[in-house]
DNA sequence: GTCAAAAATGATAGCGCTGTCATAACTGAT
DNA sequence: ATCAGTTATGACAGCGCTATCATTTTTGAC
């Protein structure tokens, strides 16, 4: 209620607004002493500035968005933790902006979004960050921002992002080394950037060991768990069943563990399953899932990092940044050796 | 980039920029035809208010905060995508806070949150709609809020929630007449206000038809999964084990279906399970679970209504609002009639 | 038609800051 | 001391809107 502006510091402290302003900017050619004092007064004041009318007055708006369509919860909300973390330490805020990647209108409403709020930086989810009208969008308005996972044109603009393929090949080479041979595999939806670089890393883990996974081990998910069910039930239907099924997400992996548990298949003792992104439900089922966690608060802190610094300073560099994060394999116990050895 | 002002507007529209910024802000007093010149004329020229003049000038921000410690993603999910939906009808937008309610500054980062961005609304969801320093801050900024399902002075502000005691009421009658008379319940953590409804209500279903739970069935959980399957382990490894377990929430419902596969007791036959919440996990085990959905999204876009309506009306009402919305009993397959009828 | 009342429109002053440019205060070499 | 070359500070315009109040136009009763 007791709306105390920067002229009320200046007056108490003796100065001038612009001098004032400088020192809360940080900005060169303040006296440390001329800095106390400002710093002194903004304090007794209890002073917080007004962001409304640093952004009609300046170039920033102090406003990050996140726009995203539809990931799973956890991840939004990993996401929404990280980016906010790194904008408190920088005096940013963060707003949704839930985005309908369906939605014909989707172009203005994105247009809107961004020249309305004069948002200084756009993290980008997937699938959104793979949406070409939204790209086009933010590119046309020059707003900067950051794509997380990025599937297509990894190089259009900065990004964030984790070695999906890697990631997948270790997992996979886990597997291998607890003795599997017949490794079941569900890959994710087909739009989805890390779908296919999960499967390539599965692929070349069981080619280095000069294994084949036959066609019908392979199968289409779509990352939801009734897909993975269901992939799973024509998998462990076959009296030649994989040993292990590596689905490529947790989600997957979770209705694979309900399809075994349908049909009274010990876990991991009679099938070792694992799956990928480390979501919250990976502990809640049992036997605990093994599975790959990514640094999700991570990549979303460093993408607003980028955001950040870039509004701040002036750009310079030559390509766009890239910065892939580590991931990390987390065994736990829905894996195992197999029981014929 | 290009930017278009309201002035470009009262130029192309061949009037001041007063009458602009009336049909803009659906304000009283404009004819018709004017009504059309500027709206087309904002059309053709693709206007965007600016967020921050209008702020600076007026007294909205257009600003909502959505303010949450540490509920389930889900559940924090379902309320942002509530509370945007409204958000975006009357062109305000969200940004998301989340608290600490451990810090021991979270005082002034409430109070410097809200004075620095000025919003004309605040979210609260549990456990921040409990806090006592979070509503103080609040109150004494003047800023309105909404609690959305708080514990403790239910009447101290506006709030939307819904009958926890009734459902939890109905899902055990439900039970009951399945043909269950020894049902395990499992409270949720001691602190949330929930926990004591949902209790109750399960006692006075109860009791309705002349049953008493054991004290060994009548379990403490922490609403975590494996607080669930903890309580579960201890019930399930009677010899007079309950023919069904009500969780009061779905995670530690989660857990008791982890500890009945862990000891090979079929669900539902041998076992039935509710659960509460409708969190997408509910649908992700096998067999899926029988569960209360609440109105999350609902109950966030009607806490963003009163918000807008408050911030654009003047109040004048006398006590505090409460909206309470209606639950849905979801039987899935986690739950059939005891073995033994 | 006349006139007051009501409705529609406009001129103008800020909102609280930042940016630009001018001014003042210090340097240190001569 | 003197003067350029810095460095530190301040005066003031204006960002794009809304609010207030003045002005013009319309309306309706007589």
């Amino acid at each position: 209620m007791a709306t105390v502006t920067i002229t009320d510091v200046a007056a108490k402290a003796g100065l001038s607004i612009k001098t004032v302003s400088r020192v809360l900017n940080r900005e060169p050619n303040v006296t440390e002493k001329t800095r106390e004092k400002v710093l002194e007064a903004a304090r007794a004041l209890d002073y917080q500035p007004n962001l409304s009318a640093r952004s009609l007055a300046g170039s920033r708006s102090f406003l990050i968005g996140l726009f995203f369509d539809n990931p799973s919860p956890a991840y939004i909300n990993d996401v929404q933790l990280g980016a906010v973390s790194r904008c408190r330490e920088s005096g940013y805020h963060l707003t949704i902006e839930p985005v309908d990647t369906t939605a014909p209108d989707l172009e203005r409403t994105v247009r809107g979004v961004i020249s309305t709020l004069r948002l200084d930086g756009v993290i980008l989810t997937p699938p959104v960050c793979d949406d070409e009208r939204v790209l086009r969008a933010l590119e046309a308005h020059g707003t900067p921002f950051v794509r997380i996972a990025p599937d297509l044109q990894p190089d259009r603009a900065p990004r964030v992002g984790m070695d999906d393929e890697r990631a997948a090949f270790e997992m996979t080479l886990n597997l291998i080394e607890l003795g599997h041979r017949r490794i079941g595999f569900i890959k994710g939806h087909p739009d989805h950037g890390a779908t296919h670089l999960r499967l390539d890393g599965f692929l070349r883990a069981m080619a280095r060991h000069g294994l084949t996974p036959r066609p019908e081990d392979l199968m289409q998910g779509w990352f939801s768990s009734q897909s993975g069910f269901e992939c799973a039930e024509a998998m462990l239907e076959r009296p030649d069943r994989p040993t292990a099924i590596f689905a490529s997400n947790d989600d997957m992996a979770l209705g694979v563990i309900a399809s075994a548990n349908r049909r009274r298949i010990v876990v991991p003792d009679e099938l070792s399953i694992a799956g990928f992104d480390n979501t919250p439900a990976a502990v809640t089922v049992w036997p605990h899932l093994s599975t790959v966690a990514q640094p999700i608060f991570q990549m979303a802190a460093a993408a607003c990092d980028l955001l950040i610094s870039r509004a701040a300073n002036s750009p310079g560099q030559e390509g766009p940044t890239a910065r892939l994060m580590d991931f990390e394999i987390i065994m736990r116990d829905s894996t195992a050796a197999p029981d014929d050895g």
